[in-house]
DNA sequence: GGGGTTCTTGACCGCCTGGTCAAGTCGTCC
DNA sequence: GGACGACTTGACCAGGCGGTCAAGAACCCC
């Protein structure tokens, strides 16, 4: 479909959704490379074969996981924000969807930061990342227009607050296990007013 | 020495080092799984039986890595927070020392980075990260005590700082090349006063 | 029930990997 | 110069990997 043009029935659409599904759990758990083709088909229950009839190879099934997982927090991201006009609430309704999307998908943020650690996957990842640096540039941009928060360059601002609300998912959220919107309100709390408060 | 047991003259020493060097050159930069042993030692330009005398195999080479990183990153910080008894100074110090150590261990960041997304991996790297974390800790319980800062759970403010210096450092110093002593201004003052400032 | 397409099987292949080892060289102390 | 460790070599090995493919099963429409 994305890369691999091949018409799918429903059935096909699901066995190819069972293997990204098996394999994003494997990959999570134990690692892009000890997971084995061999890994994911037994998972699943199919022979080898049918991997290679749904993906090109092992790369670009990893590639369509990493592309359709930005894909869709970014989605979700727009559609929590769309009906506020504020720089500043979009901001912040957009890091409570981040929080609330990351709950839901732990096992991404592992894909995530592998792929950041390999040449061949940096590029696809950086391509994703660029564009939610974007969006938190342009709410940051304005607020500063607005005089809302402190002089500063905006896209300086937008790493600070991707790191922090990534990591606190990382550690609070799927490590620790903590509502997610409760951690949600400690980010921007911290990330507003910061640690002295006001 | 570490772990593997064996008398080095100071030739001996300096050739593990040369394997320890490249290996964590290219493991940053290619990643582990794809550097061969067979790279490792063909970019020092020995034979493969060298490698096997100084390490016990390719993966405790990169534990020791990690293991000696996080080790020399605390002593950094250790020393130069020494000489301060203030909490929030100390802390402070101790970002800054950060983005210094980090500014000149760039490759180090992909190692950790990838330790994470590694079953086999992540023991290590979680005992060195909870050093890092407690030390941080015991500075934000003395300040909340004081009352210099803001009541909160310490240890999640703890993984808030981590978190931003962490991916400032990753995206300004060794991306895009930024003055260290620049981004720890940057990261200081919106840790301690937020995006609204005061 | 014929025929076309989608899907599945699993033995098979070439390759490369981490790791071994018998043999040899180097350095140095007596 | 001999002898004893510290070091080095590189051919070699078993095993596992990603990927292929000829053969067949399942499904569906006529």
């Amino acid at each position: 479909m994305t890369t691999n043009g091949r018409k799918l029935t429903p059935r096909g659409k699901e066995r190819r959704q069972q293997l990204l599904d098996h394999a994003t759990q494997r990959f999570a758990e134990t690692g892009y490379h000890p997971t084995s083709v061999a890994d994911i088909v037994g998972g699943v229950g199919v022979g080898k074969g049918v991997f290679y009839w749904y993906f090109d190879s092992k790369e670009q099934l990893f590639l369509e996981l990493l592309a359709e997982a930005q894909r869709d927090l970014r989605r979700t991201q727009r559609d929590a924000i769309a009906s506020e006009d504020d720089p500043l609430r979009r901001l912040e309704i957009g890091i409570r969807a981040a929080f609330r999307w990351w709950a839901g998908h732990p096992e991404i943020m592992n894909l995530l930061q592998f792929a950041a650690t390999e040449k061949q996957f940096r590029p696809a990842l950086r391509q994703g990342q660029s564009v939610a640096l974007g969006d938190a540039v342009t709410h940051l941009k304005e607020a500063i227009a607005e005089g809302r928060i402190t002089d500063g360059d905006p896209e300086e601002l937008a790493h600070a607050i991707i790191g922090l609300t990534g990591h606190l998912s990382r550690e609070l959220v799927h490590r620790r296990g903590d509502d997610p919107e409760r951690v949600a309100d400690l980010a921007v709390t911290l990330l507003f007013d910061g640690l002295r408060g006001r």
